[in-house]
Order: C-alpha cells, then structure tokens, then sequence
DNA sequence: AAAAACAAACCAATCGGTCTGTTTTATTGT
DNA sequence: ACAATAAAACAGACCGATTGGTTTGTTTTT
C-alpha cells in the first residue's frame, strides 16, 4: 500500500529529508542556547544534543552563524505566529473589557515571557546586537511581533476602532513592560510580587480605556 | 616636599596600585562585553585593550569569571547609585508633577537604557543567567536598583506620602517599560516613536497620580 | 552510476590558564 | 642612612583543551 506509492516514500524523500535535518540542528541549537547561553552553545555541544556528526552538519550548513541564524528566524517568527493566535478575532462580548485584557496579558506573560522561551528571546537579541548579518535577518521581525500585538491586540479589544491607533500603542507598552519584567526575573530570580504588578497594570489600563 | 614626604608617594602605593589595576582591568572587561559581546570579549582582546600583559593579569585575578564578576558589580552598583541621584530630594514644587515625572523618566531612559550602559546591562543580565556564582553576586544589586527607584523616585514626586505604596509600584512599571523599550532597540535598532510611547506613559501615569 | 547523506579523522587558530624569569617597591638589620 | 633581602608587580613564552571548519572516505537514495 505505501511501500508501493511512490508519492509516499519515494517522493517525499531528498528534500523535505534536507529540511527535517536542518530543523533538527536548529531545534539542538536553540536547546543549547537555552541551556548554555550563546558563549557555551559550541558547535560540539549542539552535535551532541543532535546526535548528528560533524560531516553531516556540514553537508547542511556551511557555518555555525548560519544554523543559529535559522534557529533564530524560526523561533521569533513562531513567535510572530503566537502572538496573533493570541488575540481572538470574536472576543468575547459579555465579559468586560478588563477580565478580556487580564487574560491577553496573563497569556502573553506565560508564553512569551517565562521559562525556556523568555530565556532564547534574550539570548537571541543579545546575540543579534554584536552579529551584523543576524541582526539584519532577526530586526524585521521583531518589529513584526510589536505590530502582531500593537495591531490586532488593540483590534481585538476595540472592535468599534475607536482610539484604535491609542490603542495599539498601549498594547505596545504593555509588551514593553512585560519584557522589562522578564528581564528582572531572568536576571534575579522570580518575583512574587510581579503578578500583583500587571495586575495594578490591569486596572491602570482599564481605568484609563472606559474612560476614552 | 612631597618626595620627602613619606604619607605622599610612598604610603600610597602596593594596596593603591593593586586596585587601580584590578578597576584598569574592569574597565577593559566591560569595555570589550560592550564592543564584542559575551561571546567575543576573550582575554586576549580584554588584554589588549588594557595594555596588560597576561603575567601581570593572572597576579591580580585567578579567572576570567572573576574579574568579570567584579567588572559587573561594579557597572551595577554604580547605576544604583546614579538611581538615587536621579530622584531630587527636593522637587522644585512649582512645576507640575507631570513635568517632573517627564523629566525623570527621560533622565533615566538616557542614563541606564540607551548607549553603552543599556548594552552592558543586558549582557552582563544574560551573562548571570547561566554561571550560577555571577548570578548569585548580581542578584541582590538588580533587586537594589528596583527598590532604590521605586522608593526614592515615589517618594521625590509625591513627598506627602500619600499612596506611596502604590506609587513606588508604578515606578517599578515604570522601569520596566523602559526596559522592555530599550530591549527593542537594541534588537531592531532605534525606533522615533519610542519617545512618543514614553510622552504617553507620563500622560497615563499623571492621570492616574491627580486621581489619588 | 551519480549524487546526496552521513561519519569520523584531521586541522590551524584560539581559548583560559600556568610557568619561569625580570623589574620594581617595601621592609629590615646594622 | 643604606645596603641586603624579601615580596609584590610585571612580562612573555608556554601548555593542554577546545574552537569552528575541512577533508577523505563510506553508506544510502535516486
């Protein structure tokens, strides 16, 4: 039955066998980046974790900055992707604008800015900032994520499109306050007292969008 | 006269001269983190850039981590210092507070998070990450920095102490977005309406603060 | 039979760190 | 006061380990 269609096993073959590989060195890389920041990521420590050989790596990349470039791009546009799926297109009308906001903030916190992914994001802009080539690839899409959020955040609070540019723009500092908040746990540990903090953020939003 | 005097020229020296090199040292440290990243600041380029010879290096520190872990305190104790000096003890009264608050925030933005000292911070956070002893130095003083802004700075704009609770809080916030802000630029570069977003932070923070 | 995928030995360069020896500064015995 | 001497400061050659990357050869797929 599948041994027999050549679509199944034969055509699929050669090329998307190239890019499981190239997706699997990526994947090892942003692991070894996770768990040993970029100056402990060596090329051997990623084999490792790939369980691929030295020549095989080469037959797919021709230097490391491009395998991290890859991992890199893939990431922050899975990231780009989350952001949107985020943001319910129909949200829910009968629950008030500030339990809807709540949740989008408490969401995006979770998945954004705790943990492994909160880890590679930080690695990945650091290592952007001292590396031209990364930097060209990786700059575009983080300004896509802040548009991801400003834009469809806002249009998912405000459907009537009211304020809807002001709107946009205090999505855009609540991420930025999000990120500075994953910066000092990322730096010194967990804070408990940062819940209470978006949530006093919560309300300070809310109060000031009733009253628009 | 001063070579006869032996508290000039003479006392001054073996423990001085230990700790100007140990700083000089310092000093290229975060000097090469800054022009090279992490990744890139080897001993070789710290030693160049200080005129050092390695002989010399090893007399005056045992690692490489250690002397970057006293370059790092050092960067991080001085920017809690410099937080305190930013919240005047006494606020000319006769401004708004919206002013003053527009005008710390911006002091503070150009202080701590654009240019050299946003990209230190950054890569000495992420350099804590993953070397536990770095990290367990850094802690206390990241902690520090937070209380002694939002402290100092609620109490500089509202000296009558009402609600001052809540006002280091938004403080704290305050930090942050301008954090998350700076980790934007240094990823993808400098954004103009970055210094809009800040216009309207001041603007949502003070309608809050007149509401008390 | 040709090409793509993979493996592993191999390479120069660089890494953090050490060793040996010289120069400078401070202490001490007389 | 001033050699004698110890100790600290400094210089640079040196070291094994590891780095990113290459080469040569084998297996697998087409």
């Amino acid at each position: 039955m599948s041994a027999t269609d050549p679509e199944k096993s034969a055509r699929r073959s050669q090329a998307t066998r190239r890019e499981e590989m190239r997706q699997r060195l990526a994947a090892a890389t942003l692991d070894a980046l996770a768990d040993h920041g970029h100056a402990g990521a060596s090329l051997s420590v990623i084999l490792d974790r790939a369980g691929v050989s030295r020549g095989a790596w080469a037959h797919h990349f021709d230097t490391k900055a491009e395998m991290l470039a890859l991992a890199a791009e893939g990431l922050l546009l899975g990231a780009v992707e989350a952001a949107r799926a985020l943001a319910p297109p129909a949200p829910d009308p009968s629950l008030p604008a500030e339990t809807r906001l709540a949740a989008m903030i408490e969401a995006a916190w979770a998945r954004f800015y705790t943990g492994r992914h909160r880890d590679l994001l930080f690695e990945v802009a650091l290592a952007a900032r001292t590396d031209a080539e990364l930097r060209a690839r990786l700059a575009p899409i983080f300004s896509g994520f802040l548009a991801a959020t400003g834009g469809n955040w806002g249009l998912s609070l405000r459907p009537d499109s009211q304020g809807l540019a002001e709107m946009a723009d205090l999505m855009v500092l609540t991420i930025y306050m999000l990120r500075g908040m994953a910066m000092q746990e990322l730096a010194a540990g967990p804070a408990p007292g940062h819940e209470g903090l978006r949530r006093l953020w919560v309300r300070l939003l809310a109060g000031w969008l009733e009253k628009y």
